[in-house]
DNA sequence: GCCAACGTTGGC
DNA sequence: GCCAACGTTGGC
């Protein structure tokens, strides 16, 4: 079973939404690494949920993946901030996964992730880092787990 | 194929 | 609000 960190901000859905929603589409994702890395996901795969762009950013909890890539049907609605009047039905260009929560973790910050040796070459703390789904290794996983538990 | 311009991300 | 980093777009 791999592990990934996905990204999203707090005041758009952050962890409680997904505890309230039960089960979300990931859907947004516009770029065709992230993308890419959702394509490998499988169901029963374990990622960390973090809160960008928020005060602090950090982690708040790990999610499951309950179903694989699919098309993300957004980029076919105009009237969603993610449409993409360049794909198609036909040839879709972005997909999602289903993910559902796992377990809260105490929050840990931005700061005490970069603290951390076992994250020293996570792609998360990377200078310039933008991108919004990650792999990352059992050993940064279980590191991250750890420390919120 | 190059690269300048532009848009977005995300920490601060 | 600022700005560094990076991805995408489009003219050539």
């Amino acid at each position: 079973m791999a592990r990934w960190l996905l990204k999203s901000e707090p005041d758009v859905f952050g962890y409680d939404d997904l505890v309230a929603a039960k089960r979300e589409g990931w859907d947004g994702v516009r770029n065709y690494q992230a993308r890419n890395f959702m394509r490998e996901m499988a169901v029963g795969d374990l990622a960390i949920f973090y809160h960008s762009n928020a005060t602090p950013p950090g982690v708040a909890g790990i999610c499951k993946i309950v179903k694989g890539a699919e098309p993300d049907p957004t980029q076919f609605d105009p009237k969603s901030k993610y449409f993409d009047p360049k794909s198609s039905p036909d040839d879709p260009r972005w997909d999602w996964v289903t993910v559902a929560p796992k377990k809260r973790l105490r929050f840990i910050s931005l700061d005490q992730l970069r603290e951390m040796p076992e994250l020293v070459e996570c792609r998360l703390l990377a200078r310039g880092n933008r991108l919004s789904v990650i792999p990352l290794t059992d050993d940064e996983f279980d590191a991250i787990v750890a420390a919120g538990s």
